[in-house]
DNA sequence: GTACTTGCAAATATTTTGCAGTTAC
DNA sequence: GTAACTGCAAAATATTTGCAAGTAC
């Protein structure tokens, strides 16, 4: 929050209610909602919201390098209030997206480098199966 | 070809002239095309074919396990004629994807199962970053 | 006061669907 | 002959954009 409003002012840009509001929801929700999932939190509290300004903030947010856009093979885009590149697991039942906070993972792109040559900036890690609960079903 | 053929006659599919084309689209493009680009490749020699039926087809395809779907975070999908998991390697200024044989990456996903105890089916490992054909421009 | 932001509505882009006519087998 | 398939056009879905009115500072 006070992160929010650092950054937005560090990049000249203006601290309103409606960003406030959508950074808010990604604080409290780890469930890697889409635009429209936030734009429906936000909706009974702040009826005048509009879907638009939703996608202008995550974006604004994503430039700013204060989310992470994830993208996990459906057709919409998810965003993650963890900025840092980190692997998710889905579970292709119950569409739940888990976190791995795994260190580890982070070496892959040294490994690539070496073997493609490019300069890797970035890595998206997603692993599909079943939850333990939806496995119990 | 001889794999298409089989494959579409175990799953009770028809032979079309059209299915073939995209097919064979793919086993000629390592580019990752996505469904537009594919039709496009068509359009000169198959004018006639619509972007609906190259949509069906590579649905098609999917479900039967003659290829598969990858999203690279883009606002469209692209279709592989590697029906293996594997990784890829996505420059950003080109756009150029490439794709990671290397077996090693198979491994990550018991590292993942046993973490979080999911049972883990699929794995989708994106790396980002610029390739040494634009590094030097 | 002004430059930035919002919210609406329209535009764009991608993918899916319904259906009449056609084709593979 | 018939069930599956094609191709069109329309619908559905996701995201972006233009712009007039509003707001942060």
């Amino acid at each position: 929050m006070e992160t929010l409003i650092k950054v937005l002012k560090g990049g000249s840009c203006k601290i309103t209610p409606q960003r406030i509001a959508v950074y808010n929801v990604l604080q409290d929700n780890f469930d890697h909602p889409n635009a429209e999932a936030i734009y429906n939190k936000l909706a009974p509290t702040y009826p005048t919201i509009s879907l638009a300004t939703v996608y202008k903030s995550l974006e604004l947010f994503a430039e700013l390098g204060l989310i992470q856009v994830i993208n996990i093979g459906e057709n919409s885009f998810r965003y993650d209030y963890n900025a840092k590149s980190h692997p998710h697991v889905v579970c292709t039942k119950c569409h739940k997206v888990e976190d791995l906070e795994d260190e580890s993972f982070m070496e892959l792109s040294s490994a690539v480098e070496e073997m493609k040559h490019y300069k890797i900036t970035k890595q998206q890690l997603c692993f599909y199966g079943v939850c333990p609960e939806c496995t119990d079903m």
